[in-house]
This record gives C-alpha cells, sequence and structure tokens, in this order.
DNA sequence: CATCTTCTCAGTAGTTCTACCGAGCCGCTC
DNA sequence: GAGCGGCTCGGTAGAACTACTGAGAAGATG
C-alpha cells in the first residue's frame, strides 16, 4: 500500500497551513479563527490555483485549504497538478455546496478531506489537523456518498423522466432488447420505441451504452 | 439532506468515548493514551458488540470507539444496531486489517471512521475529535476506496482481451457508433464489427448497454 | 519452417434500433 | 368541457448492429 500520502504530521511544530480562496472575506475569515489556535500557523494565501501551486513550490505547507471555484484554476485542477509535483501536502477542500456528488471527483483529483464552509471553527481546525497526520476528513453532509452509496434520497431526477421511462430505461441499462421489455411490460414493442426514444431526447441523446451510466447514476440498477 | 448524523460536539465539554475491545492489551493502551489528553474522557468499557450496545444506551457516550471483530458480536453488527437505536452517537471503527475492501461496509453500517491499530496517538486523538464533531475520519491507508476508486491495481482483465479490444470496447462504453469508431482507429467499419463480435463473445454475449458495465469493471472509463 | 494469435477486411443476410410521421385513450386540471 | 401530459400503437424508411462465413498480412513462438 504504497500511496502518495502526505507525510504524517508530528504535531512537534506548527502545521503550516496555505490558504487558497479568492474572496478575500473568507480568507480573513479563516485566518480569523485559525489565529487562535497555536498548532496552525497560516503561512501564505492565494487568490486562484495557479498562485496556489506557485506559493506551495515555495512555502512547502503542511495542507493547502483551498477552494473550489477560483478564477484562473480552480481547486480541482490545483489538487490534481499538486499531487504529480508535491504529493506529501495535504489539499482540503472547501466548498459551499454541500452536494455530494462532487466528493468523488474531489477525491479522485488526490485531495484528503472536503469541508463546507459553514461549518465552525472546532470542525475546521478538527479538519486541518486530520489531513495534517495523514488521515482523511469529510464533513457529515458529504458522508453518504463515500462508499458510492446512492444518496438516500434516491437523486433526484434531473431529466424529468416519468415511471414508465424509469422502467424503460431500468430494462434497457440491463440489456435487454425491445422486444423483452414489451414482453416484461406486457405492452407493444412500438411503445417501447416511443418510451426508448423519448428518453433519449430528455437524456440528451445518448445510445444504449451512454443510457447504461444514467440509469446507474439514477440508481436505477442493483 | 437530513441524516442521522452525529450531533456535532462543541468541545466545550470532554469527549465522552466507550471502548469496545475484547483485549484487554488493547483497551488499557487507548485508555492510556487518552489519559492524557484532557478533551477526551473515557466513560465505559465492553468486550463486544452486545454489552457495547447496552453501555451505550445507559452511558450515552458521544464516541463508540469499537474493535471489528469480537466475540458474540462484532462491531459491524453493532453499528448497524446503534445506528438504529442511537443515530446520535458517532462510531469509529478501529480494525488490524489495512484492507481497503472494509470500508464499504464499514461505512454502510453506519460507522463514521475507520482507523486502523498501528496509528499514532495523535491520529487517533484527532480521529475521535473528528468524529465527534460531525465529520468522517479515515486513516490515510484505507483511502483509495473511499469512493469506490478501483483499487489502485488496474484490476486484472478476466477476459483475456487484447489491446485492439480494449480500445474497442472503450469507445463503445462512450457511446460512438462503429463508424465513428473505425474513423477514430483509422480502420474499417468491418474491423471494427470483429473486434465488437469478439468482445461480446469473449466477455459473455452482452450488448452495448452490458458493455458499459464491463468497461467500467475494467477501469477504461475516467 | 510451421503454427498461432492478432489485426485486418469483405460478403451476405437478418435483426434491432433510430427518426420521422400520425393517432387514440385516459386521467387530471383549469 | 377544453386542454394537457402520459401511455399506448402503427407506418415507413433508413441507419446501425448481429451472425455467420472466409481470408490475407504481420508478428511471435515452437
Amino acid at each position: 500500500m504504497t500511496l502518495h500520502s502526505p507525510s504524517p504530521h508530528a504535531l512537534d511544530r506548527p502545521i503550516r497551513v496555505l490558504l487558497a480562496d479568492d474572496h478575500e472575506l473568507v480568507r480573513d475569515g479563516i485566518r480569523a479563527r485559525l489565529r487562535r489556535v497555536p498548532e496552525v500557523e497560516v503561512v501564505g494565501e492565494a487568490t486562484n490555483g495557479r498562485d496556489a501551486l506557485a506559493l506551495a513550490r515555495d512555502l512547502r505547507p503542511d495542507v493547502l485549504l483551498m477552494d473550489v471555484s477560483m478564477p484562473v484554476m480552480n481547486g480541482l485542477e490545483a489538487a490534481m497538478q499538486l499531487r504529480k509535483t508535491q504529493p506529501e501536502i495535504a489539499v482540503l477542500i472547501l466548498s459551499i455546496y454541500d452536494n455530494p456528488e462532487y466528493v468523488r471527483g474531489v477525491v479522485q483529483a488526490g485531495a484528503r478531506g472536503y469541508i463546507l464552509k459553514d461549518i465552525s471553527a472546532t470542525e475546521m481546525i478538527t479538519a486541518i489537523k486530520s489531513v495534517a497526520t495523514g488521515g482523511y476528513y469529510f464533513s457529515s453532509a458529504v458522508g453518504p456518498t463515500l462508499v458510492g452509496a446512492n444518496t438516500s434520497a434516491p437523486v433526484e431526477d434531473p431529466y424529468g423522466l416519468t415511471d414508465r421511462e424509469r422502467q424503460v430505461l431500468t430494462a434497457v441499462a440491463k440489456g435487454q432488447p425491445n422486444k423483452d421489455i414489451a414482453a416484461e411490460l406486457g405492452i407493444s414493442v412500438r411503445t417501447v420505441e416511443s418510451h426508448r426514444l423519448n428518453l433519449r431526447e430528455k437524456v440528451g441523446n445518448k445510445n444504449a451504452a451512454q443510457l447504461y451510466k444514467v440509469a446507474q447514476d439514477l440508481g436505477l440498477l442493483d
């Protein structure tokens, strides 16, 4: 299990944190919070991903606390870059979105944590310590997707599919030809074709292979 | 997003921890570690999951630090029970196995963290604070499976596909028609059809929708 | 060298799906 | 009742895919 893990921080010296957020107000707030904690030291600030990378190279912080959405280069891209050049720096993503769907991409980008901007000072500090000591930290709101679990709420349907269309989509994703689907649902093949065409229109003209992905995203499988 | 989340702990009083491990030595070690930290208080100990549940009901701890393998009732079962009866208690699973595959089951059982027994005192305390404040904590070793990421090893090919077949499979899964695939690979449509037929034969006569799943399982996408 | 696999391509025939068109029935709502 | 949306079905045409056959070129392997 040789991962490019950040080197666990021993807490015998302050955790060096680099801030990256395009909003000065947010940076001020974070700095104010962290100033009261002796174990954490803010060593630099950046307003976009590109500058954050440059500063990280010079300052060699333990943790990069970074917003997702920033001009020039966003947090995800910066995290991916940093994993290649300085994997020893733990990236902690700060986001205003409590949408758990983002977590997947965030972790794949190499981040070691995902926290929301509305968390308490206590939790933020705990999160920083968590990633600095080699662990992964996630705000409670993003828990459900951690293991690819369907987000409890069956993922609201962004396409506006009807019940019948969902049935057909499920069958299509399972690989059944229209004839079989028609038999299973007790309707004509032509009707299945109609549903299928409507489906393709609603989800954006994907073909059979892509419909599988849509069905999966909607939690229709398993 | 109304989850059965543990109520975030404010750190204005000690974090009440209940220990559950069938090895006295381990319990002694953990207690010795936590005694030096004023913010954490061990309020009780159990040697199996059933006793842990009973004690949790009486003591109402903030965190249940629990081993996976215990007699009578193991940690996973206990975690599932506890989620039903006392979801406000954060379960932190302690394990000797660094096998990331377990994490899936652990989180689905309702645990909010997974740490290994070989972690440092610092990290253990951070982990306890993490789950107590409403977050999720995972030791670095278990990171790769967090988002259902393919466990580093690209999943050996159980079908014996050739390079060309993998290329075609990838394109098919992305939804490209044979004509486009042929153009992209600089070969004839008939050749693509050949590959496609061979593919279906090798993977078990799945159609386009199912080929997406196969491609995904083989890690050919993203 | 003989053999094997892989990759390449083609013929032929059949099935399935796509893309339009139109249409009737049902239940709900304004 | 008029309108709307969902569900149902059909015609026709074409595109795409499936299923079978056969076969040549290149490379690795024995």
